[in-house]
DNA sequence: GTGGTCTAGACCACC
DNA sequence: GTGGTCTAGACCACG
């Protein structure tokens, strides 16, 4: 079963998409696999606070893009492959580490220091609660 | 006069946080200083296709953070001072490097791994347009 | 018997609609006389791969619209007679023309249209599978 | 302005995908054409008795289908070229012609049967309310 | 109990 | 006023 243990809310980002975010992080660290069993959306939204429609909001989306199969009546389940595993890892690694050197390049740093920043910062990142 | 040339806007992020996130973000690479004069509410809004309210929206904030200075019927100017200056810088700063820090180590990524990505896609980010 | 072999099942319409369709459609055909034997709702439901109960729902109505009589630990039988046939039949075919024809209308296509499409289709349907 | 005067609501079928249907059919029928306005999710709520999130759903997913255009703060507008329409055409008329003449063979009608029953009911489709 | 649809109504970002 | 997100809670189809 999927863990939503680290599941921290950031306001500011529509929730459905933090939702999806960590399901899609979960299946890069290799956390999630294939076949992996989903909270159901009443329990999911139970458990994080949440309206039910917000969850299914962000279930609704990830079997649009094919990751997670369900059925009425019945639980829902991840549908990874391959290819599928490569599209997600790839676009989440660009995504986050494009937006962070766009940023560091705007604010004047060079790469080495970036690089630097991101190692320094590294351990100060907010440990498993 | 503060630049607007490399201002894109991205969608699914609030437009008056792009337009403080760009200010600070030349705050802190040094491209805006002291005493540097704003554009106009109206010219700003003109000259990216927005509401006057999204961009009056923008500076009332900088307002508020006494980033700025303005008045009615006169132009707005930078009010930055060291300890303004290092204000803006660390809380970017912090908050670009944990964000990102925090997505690559959820992705399971080492600092190494993380650092190293950072570097590789340094020169692909989009240049001025 | 009365027989499921061509049943196939379509989502976006609820099963139980589907299994009523089913056999209203072989009366009309003339496959499915007066006194014919149902299949019980546990060998019906397995066959398909069904909740007993969605089976045991499309019986009840069959059996509240008087067309099938079931008792207790005993088989269901059809129960047809010519005024129950005829109106099956009115039924079904009024809806089933009216539908097509209000969306053929409704597409701007002209009566001659319709049936030329609904015959250049005829043989496209789906033979036994 | 895109026009619901002669939507009905049907039960049975979710009401959404009959809002999709209704204004696909419009598109088939050359009632709607490129550039269209939609009228927005409010008006066309309490216009059909609906909550907003319903007529939301529905736009939704033309937007997802590419055929219509929404950005915060303004106006929704149909989005189409030769190909959009072409695939909604296609889609439509397939799908509703199909469906009859598997019903009408399922009752045992022959090719010539099934035409003439939809050209003797075709007059009497509910004319415009 | 599970997924899907729907109503009622609020708040925010934007024009 | 318009689109988008979210909460609260109901009902249906299905297992």
């Amino acid at each position: 079963m999927i863990s939503f243990d680290n599941f921290k809310l950031r306001d500011g980002i529509p929730v459905y998409l933090q939702i999806l975010e960590h399901i899609k992080q979960g299946i890069v660290a290799g956390e999630i696999v294939n076949n992996d069993e989903l909270p159901s959306r009443r329990v999911l939204s139970a458990l994080l606070g949440l309206n039910p429609n917000t969850v299914q909001k962000a279930y609704r989306i990830l079997e649009d893009e094919g990751l997670i199969e369900s059925h009425a009546g019945a639980k829902s389940y991840m549908r990874l492959d391959g290819e599928k595993l490569r599209r997600v890892r790839d676009e989440l690694i660009e995504r986050v580490t494009l937006d962070a050197a766009e940023a560091f390049k705007r604010m004047g740093l060079t790469k080495a220091e970036a690089a630097a920043l991101l190692e320094r910062y590294w351990s100060e990142v907010e440990e498993e609660k």
